[in-house]
DNA sequence: TAGATTGTTAATCGATTAACAATC
DNA sequence: TAGATTGTTAATCGATTAACAATC
C-alpha cells in the first residue's frame, strides 16, 4: 500500500517537470504547480510526497534542485542502466533514437535480430544477431529489455532474455507473456491504446 | 462508475484473445481460459461481462463468435474509423505500418509533417504537409487523431487537430497538453514506462 | 444427482479526495 | 497578524475479490 505503482509513475512525471523547472533557473515551486503540469491535483502532489517522505517548506513550497536531488535518489536515477532492444524494425529504430533515454541514464547498449540483413556492428548501438544476445547480456550486465518483434517471436524472445539474466521487460508484442513472477514486465499495446481512443471519443 | 476504464481496455484484449480462438476454430470458451489469457482471474472476468450484460451459458461458458459479435458491437467494432498521423518520424512511420490496425477497422489515412522532404503524395497512406491537416481532416471526416512530432510541436499540433474537428488523441510526445474536457487524449510517455521498468526490477 | 460453471450481491482493498491542524 | 501553504488523518470513491445462489 505504501508505495503504489501510480504514485510512483506520477514521481517520474514531476521529475520531468523539475528538470524543466531547473532549466529556466526556478528555484522554488509549489504543490499547485506541480499538479497543474501533470494533471491533478496538489492534494495529490503532496499525498504522494507524503508516502515517499519528500518535505517542503509551509509557505515556500520545495526547492526545485533539492526536490529533484531527492527524487533522483529514490527512483534509482543516479545509476546509469544498460537496455538491449530486441527486433531492429520500426518500433526497435524509433525506440534506438529516442530523444531523450540517454540523458535519464538509458543507454540502448545494442539492438538484436533473427534478419542478418539488418546487422551492422559499426552502428552505435550495434545491431547484433539473435544468437549473441546471450552473451552479450550476460557479459554486459544488463538487466533491461524491449521486446519489438511479431507475436510469434515474442516469448521465445522473453525466454532468451531471462535465461541471459534480464530482470524487466518492455513488451510491444500485443500478446501476454508468460514471466516468472520476481521478471517485471510492463506490456505496451499500442493497439489496444489506438482503440481505447476510438471508443472513448464515440461514448 | 458502470463503465470502467480498466474493464473497457479488459473487453479490448478479450476481444483479441477470441479472434485468436475463431481462427483456430474453438466454439466454447469458459471465464477461466479468458481470465488466464490476459493475466487476470476468472472473476473479474465474469464481472466485466456482467457490467456491460454479456451473458454465457452455465456449465458450457460461451460461444466464441456469439461472444465476439456482441463485443464488436459494445466497442463500436462495426464502423471503420478514419485516423491521421502528424509526424512522419520514426514513430509515426513505424505506426503507419503497424500490422493489424487495418483488420481492427482502424485506417491509417494520411500522414502529415513540417518537413518537405518527407512529403510523398504517391505513399499509401500519403505523407501530406501539414498546412494541408485542417482541410483533410474536416472533408474526410476524421475524428482520431495521433501526435508524434517532439515536444515543441506538440500543443500547436493538438490545437490544430481539435480546430479541425478531430475528438481525441494519442500523443507520444513527452510532455502534457492542454486540451478541452470533451476531448479524448491517451498520453503515451515510452521514456517514463521504460523508466518505470528500470525502476521495478531494482527493487 | 453431483460437479462445474455462471452471474450477482456483499466485502475488501487500494487509491483519491476532503478536512483540517500546523506553521511560515 | 492574516493569508497561504504544507502534511497528515479521516472520508469517500472506485475497482477487485470473495461468497454464494442459480442452474445446466
Amino acid at each position: 500500500m505504501k508505495t503504489s505503482k501510480q504514485s510512483i509513475l506520477r514521481l517520474f512525471q514531476y521529475r520531468d517537470f523539475l528538470i524543466r523547472l531547473k532549466n529556466i533557473n526556478t528555484v522554488n515551486v509549489f504543490s499547485d504547480n506541480l499538479a497543474k503540469d501533470i494533471g491533478t491535483t496538489s492534494i495529490q502532489v503532496r499525498k504522494d510526497f507524503s508516502l515517499f517522505r519528500l518535505s517542503g517548506n509551509k509557505k515556500a513550497g520545495y526547492k526545485v534542485s533539492n526536490l529533484l536531488k531527492q527524487l533522483d535518489e529514490l527512483l534509482g536515477k543516479n545509476k546509469k542502466q544498460k537496455v538491449v532492444i530486441v527486433g531492429a524494425g520500426n518500433i526497435g529504430k524509433a525506440l534506438m533514437q529516442y530523444d531523450g533515454f540517454y540523458k535519464e541514464g538509458l543507454e540502448i547498449a545494442a539492438l538484436f535480430d533473427y534478419d542478418r540483413r539488418k546487422y551492422n556492428h559499426k552502428n552505435n548501438p550495434p545491431v547484433l544477431p539473435i544468437e549473441d544476445l546471450f552473451k552479450f547480456v550476460s557479459s554486459n550486465n544488463v538487466k533491461i529489455g524491449i521486446i519489438a518483434v511479431p507475436c510469434k517471436a515474442a516469448q521465445q524472445v522473453l525466454d532468451l532474455m531471462i535465461s541471459a539474466g534480464i530482470k524487466g521487460a518492455m513488451n510491444f508484442a500485443p500478446i501476454p507473456l508468460k514471466s516468472p513472477k520476481n521478471f517485471y514486465i510492463n506490456n505496451i499495446n499500442l493497439r489496444v491504446e489506438l482503440e481505447s481512443v476510438v471508443y472513448y471519443t464515440q461514448m
